[in-house]
This record gives structure tokens, sequence and C-alpha cells, in this order.
DNA sequence: ATTAAAATTGACCGTATGGTCAAGAAATAC
DNA sequence: GTATTTCTTGACCATACGGTCAATTTTAAT
């Protein structure tokens, strides 16, 4: 092992190691409830050493965002400006419910910054955020104009996307609960992953395939 | 004014100043973020007094819950053991969307609560939630057997209302910014609801209306 | 008017937190 | 081998927090 590394330099494992601490406790207790202490602990390293490589919380925490947003820009990239509406949102839709599955911490952490007015994220998100939107609102206008799908307004039609695929993350707990306790199984998910597909794809009116 | 009370007695005027701050700040700052000398700095009394009224923190946080569960119930009825899966749903998603119209901040305390891992409502949502849930899988089951709507797995309908209708409360902020930095009028808001409406209700392939 | 109960509040306390620091240990460069 | 940089860590500090308390005022009951 660590045979990439020539020399043992502790900077990349240790940051590591923080970072997902890191985002286990503020997904878990939030920004104001998270501790470096106890984020130090999980990362099995002294609370001074964390501070070595994290001045502060503040750094740290924009550093997980970072993380996330990366994340989040990578799905968006395979809602392409494509022909088929159903093939597009079916993509995305998937990568999105994907994302749900192997990262909900971050959505955890993005949605409680979101609720919390963004406060850490200022305008960094909203052009971000804003210029995707923007671009995506013209293909599914462009769909309308071809009577590929109902006239709706594509705003409503975004929202629903992120709510439900999110949904799967933000509230894992809950869904757990209605399952008898336990997490959806792979085949379970796999179940809600085509039914959301189907309801917004029917829902929206798509008529060619 | 105060026409109803004989005398003055402040307990019921300050208990609500004091619930009203608590769920502002609460949504704003999460449990762990929230102080109860800015809770009673917003309700206008000293913090000694509002700790006279709510002994802890948390006995202040359990009756927000309360609150937020009785008013989420209170919707709940409104999806009723109807024939008609376009008219039930039309009416609870309705009664949904405007819950998160007028109280987003109890949906955003709730949806935090959630994602925490509900560690403050142990077993009380947990029936309550479930026992709710069991009695409407059985209803949609229904519909599906009588082939009114098309072959879902009811959890993942309801998942994507509560998903779709509470992301206007909690994702308040960032519908604000991709809403050229307002907050939506009622105009729209009627549209978002509407456009909801249609496509889940299209979207499982509900027949007869 | 007197008494009892309800309500108010400034001062206070123990604890926990984010962050610092200095002293030293490891690793690297020369 | 020596100098230099990177890394580690226990001890420490100022601040802020949840909660208490006793003294006082206000209101209600008789």
């Amino acid at each position: 092992m660590n045979v990439i590394q020539k020399k043992s330099r502790p900077r990349v494992k240790n940051e590591e190691a923080i970072l997902n601490a890191a985002e286990e406790v503020f997904s878990e207790l939030g920004f104001a409830g998270a501790t470096t202490s106890l984020i130090a602990k999980r990362a099995g390293i002294p609370k001074a050493n964390l501070h070595y490589y994290f001045p502060t919380k503040e750094t740290l925490y924009q550093a997980i965002l970072g993380k996330i947003l990366s994340i989040w820009l990578h799905a968006a990239e395979t809602f392409d400006d494509c022909d088929d509406p159903a093939d597009a949102l079916g993509r995305y839709i998937r990568a999105k419910m994907e994302i749900s599955r192997s990262h909900p911490l971050g959505s955890k952490i993005w949605a409680q910054e979101i609720m919390h007015g963004a406060p850490h994220i200022q305008g960094s998100l909203e052009t971000t955020l804003r210029d995707w939107t923007e671009s995506r609102v013209k293909i599914i206008q462009r769909w309308v104009a071809e009577k590929k799908i109902d006239a709706i307004d594509p705003h409503y039609l975004l929202y629903m996307i992120w709510a439900t695929t999110q949904h799967y993350a933000d509230f894992e707990h809950q869904i757990g609960v209605l399952n008898e306790g336990r997490a959806l199984s792979d085949e379970k998910y796999e179940d809600a992953m085509e039914t959301v597909t189907r309801i917004i794809v029917q829902g929206i009116g798509v008529s060619g395939g």
C-alpha cells in the first residue's frame, strides 16, 4: 500500500481522514453543532493537529462544500443538450439518484446550508447555480416549443427533480423507518429510480421516444 | 385588545412570543446553533424569563416539534379515503403546498431533525408516521388493483409528494435566488401548485376523473 | 389591607468550545 | 552530519453557552 507516494508525507492521508470525519460530523450535527474536537477524534488525531491542516472550522467547512459542489457539477453535465427529453431527463434523474445513494452526507450538508439561507456560499453558488439553471431552462423550453413535452414552466420541473432525488439522501432516515427500519436494498433503490423517472417523464407528457 | 382574558396574565402572550422567536431561530441556526439568549432577545424578554416558561432548550424545542406535528397531521387528514385518485391526491398536494407556504420555518426544523437522525422524536414520530403511511399505502394499492392508476409501489409516490411539496419550504432561499432574488409571487406559487399536481396525477396514469 | 401566588431580572457558575502556542519529534535537503 | 522544513501534541486561554438563584415586583385572592 501507499505505492504512489515515495515518502510518508502525511498531508494527503491526514487531510482525507479529516475531510471524511468532518463530512460525517457536519451532516449529523450541522455547522454550529459540529465541534472540531469531535471531528479530530473521529479522524484519529489530536485537535491541535486538525487545526494545523485546517486553521478554522470555517476553512474545513468550506473545503467540504467545495467537494460537494464539484460532485454536483459533475452530475449536472449528464443533463446534456439532447433531442430526446425522455433520454436526457432519464439520465439526469439516474445520475442524481446515484449521488443520493453514494454521497448522502454531502447532500444533507448542502440542504442544511440552503435552509439556513446559504450563509457560507454567498455568490459562488448563486452564479454557478443560476447559470446552470438558465441554460437548462432554455433546453426544456425548446422541448415545449417543439411540442415534445407539455407546456410547463421548466423551473417547477427542475425543482421536482431536485426535490425528489435529493429526498432519498436527505430523508434517508425517515425512508428507513418506513422500510421496516432498514435502508432500502439495491433492488428497491433501483425500483425507486425507475418509478421516479417514469412518473416524471409520463407526467410532463413526453411524446416521442 | 385582550378582550378574552379578564386579567393580564402574561403566560399566554409570553409563551407565544417565545415559541415564535424559537421557531425562527431554530430554523435559521439548527438546534445546536440556536441559543436561548438569542431566542429571548427576539421574544423581547430576558433570558432568565424564558427559562421560567421553558426550563430547558430541549423543552422549548419539543414544544416546537409538537406544534409542527399537529399542523402536519391536520394536513394529513385531507388525504381521505376517496374513490377518485385525482381528487384525493390533488387535495393532499394542495394542502401540503399551502403548509409549505404558510409555515416554512416549521418544515425546515422538521427536515433538519430528520436529517440528523431524528434524535429528539424517537418513537412518537415513528409510530405516528408509520401508521399514517401504512393506511395511505393501502388506499393507493387499492387504486392500483382497481386499475385507476398505474402499477407502482405507493411508497415512492408518497416520497415524491412529500419531497416536492416540502421543497418549496425547505429550499425557499434557493428558489428565491432562481427567481431573480425574490420570493415567488402568489400567482407563481399557484402555478407551481398546479404544475406539481398535474405532473404527478398524469405521471401515475390516472384514468378516470 | 394582607397574604399568597405568579412573574421578572441581574448576577452568577460550571462547562465546553474554537483557537493558540511553544516545545519537541520526524522527515527531508544539502 | 547538519540545517531546515514539516508535522505532532499537551497545555493553555478567552469567550460564550445553558442553566440557576435569590431578590424584587407585579398581580390575584381573601
